[in-house]
DNA sequence: CCCTATATAATGGTTAAACCATTCGACGTT
DNA sequence: AACGTCGAATGGTTTAACCATTATATAGGG
């Protein structure tokens, strides 16, 4: 019924003070904080409790703190990593398993390509299109680390396409916690490359016509057929 | 290419050494640190400085602190709760809207009870059944506070249903944002009880039959119907 | 004997003042 | 103009003391 009265944490108090300038707007992306032998008079506090706040504001992403001379506690723009962040948690915890997580992304990537293709301007096809021509020539060269380079740099506009930056968000998320075992368990290699360009040319190829149904099979295959792959080679390093 | 190097901040490495600890299992949830004034001298810092670390771990939502004797910082289950809140703050920097949330959740919710419909044991069955005549008493009692209450119970019984812990986590994050929005702009009436009570027997009867497709449909136009309703509400209070 | 009120001590929360470490910029030297 | 040196501003850390909260022990009354 009731929610628990406010403890009598004046950190906390400082926390709440700072935070509600920067979300309301008083307090812009890059603007800096007054050095904290300031800052502790304008709260009318102590150095060490000022600084616990500033630790919890820190974690929180909404402030970045630099050393030295001209250093300090400057407002970052809010984004994805503290969310990231805390979904690493939860998988190193054992909570949650590469599976579970793999599942999740066929299912997302599926909405999301569906969106980006319905929502897909004539601009948006040209941006696509370049991004593969810069991958097939990477893949001529034999460049893998390039080729995956682009391959991100692809991923990363579909979600923009989207238009709702929740769905870029839980991209990110996902994806930089899903990398480092891409990277560790599924080299890339000529045969593999090649058939990653071709699923993103049908990919292409759908959003070209805005085709949301049938790129949402493409990219759901795509993810499906690569993760088994990374599946098997787990199992075989067990 | 390469990384920052490690910045020389005490209370990180405090910080560091706790959480891995704590994922490692080598200290489980329940578990009562030593009093700040011994931790200080274990990792040979002062109180300050650990303070800061404990901060940290209590922001990532790793550990809780209990005021008085026999109180100190706690070792907690790792749960949703982190990325609730930064997920919070995302929305009130207005970085994400009303209508992004409630684009996604439709998208997440289909692939959901999908999934839940396909996975559906007997016992699910069963389980769900009684909550369904749960809610059907509440609503012929006129009360529609215990209706909502069951309703809730339903959504989250049917995340578990998935077997999947990330559907469950993005759910809880997403309802727990949403909610206050429902609360205010959608009372809950005769009307919209029974249209909801009914959206929930046809979900039922589809997931009697492992039927995901159908179940997916009729979660998806259940949630755009009542989003559609309150955005209307939405608007006309502007 | 049991219940209640009070006292005690353990523990987190806060304060103060000093010193250390890092960094930027000014100034001087070549 | 290029480079090196030095000083000051600022975050990082330490110490020592005191305040506030709360579980438990103790004492008193019924």
């Amino acid at each position: 019924m009731f929610k628990k009265a406010k403890q009598s944490r004046v950190f906390q108090d400082v926390v709440e003070q700072i935070q509600n300038a920067i979300l309301s707007g008083k307090l812009s992306p890059g603007t800096k904080l007054p050095p904290e032998r300031e800052l502790k008079d304008m709260f009318n506090t102590s150095r060490g409790t000022l600084r616990e706040a500033l630790r919890v504001l820190e974690q929180k992403g909404l402030i970045e703190i630099k050393l030295g001379v001209s250093g300090g506690a400057i407002v970052k723009r809010i984004d994805t990593e503290p969310i990231a962040e805390s979904l690493a948690l939860l998988i190193r915890s054992g909570e949650v398993s590469l599976e579970h997580i793999s599942e999740f992304r066929i299912k997302i990537e599926g909405s999301l390509v569906e969106l980006a293709a319905q929502r897909a301007t004539k601009k948006d096809i040209r941006e696509l299109e370049t991004l593969y021509n810069k991958a097939k020539a990477y893949y001529k060269e034999h460049d893998w680390e390039n080729f995956l380079k682009t391959d991100e740099e692809m991923h990363t506009y579909i979600g923009i396409m989207t238009r709702n930056p929740v769905f870029q968000f839980v991209q990110k998320s996902i994806h930089d916690n899903i990398h480092k075992y891409y990277e560790e368990y599924l080299p890339m290699n000529k045969k593999r490359t090649l058939e990653n360009l071709t699923d993103f040319k049908r990919l292409l190829d759908a959003m070209r016509i805005n085709d949301g149904k049938a790129a949402s099979r493409i990219i759901m295959d795509h993810v499906k057929r690569f993760n088994n792959k990374m599946q098997e080679k787990l199992k075989g390093k067990t």
